[in-house]
DNA sequence: GCCAACGTTGGC
DNA sequence: GCCAACGTTGGC
């Protein structure tokens, strides 16, 4: 089993509002990266978990856990000339754009921000991606070492 | 295939 | 709002 971290601004869509859906399980919609694309298509397996990551906020950090419930699928986001995310060049036959179902495992009683994860840049959590100068992925690897000792710090 | 221009991300 | 980093686009 894999984990992951899995961003997203929490002025568009937080823990919270995932806390607030049905079954709690959400499409994780909106990816337009290749790298983050074949992440969500092939690596991406049901019973992986992944930290729910906020960026572009006030407080940038972790907010707790969600899992993967359904593997890779086409992005029906995409194919929606109405919506903010379309993406003319792909269509259901040939999808270009991938999501996976996420399930909220539990919200972190206080967010790790990322500040603080910082302190631990030097030696537990040297590789996290998203403490490298101009990371951009929205979908990154996070090994089991590191999940550990992330869950040590809520 | 190169690379400049441009757009987006995301921390600060 | 600023700016660094990076991905994508498009002219050549």
């Amino acid at each position: 089993m894999s984990h992951w971290l899995m961003k997203s601004e929490p002025g568009t869509f937080s823990i919270d509002t995932l806390a607030a859906l049905p079954k709690q399980t959400t499409a994780w919609d909106g990816v337009r990266n290749y790298q983050a694309r074949n992440m969500l298509r092939d690596s991406m397996k049901i019973g992986d978990t992944a930290f729910f990551y906020y960026s572009g906020c006030e407080v940038p950090g972790i907010a707790g856990i969600v899992r993967v419930v359904k593997e890779g699928y086409a992005d029906k986001t995409a194919f929606d000339p109405k919506h903010h995310h379309f993406d003319a060049a792909s269509n259901p036959r040939d999808p270009r754009w991938f999501v996976v179902d996420v399930k909220l495992v539990r919200k972190f009683k206080r967010l790790i921000a990322l500040e603080e994860l910082r302190k631990h840049a030097g030696d537990a959590l040297a590789d996290l991606a998203v403490l490298r100068r101009g990371n951009r992925l929205s979908v990154t690897p996070v090994s089991e070492a590191e999940w550990e000792f992330v869950l040590t710090l809520e």
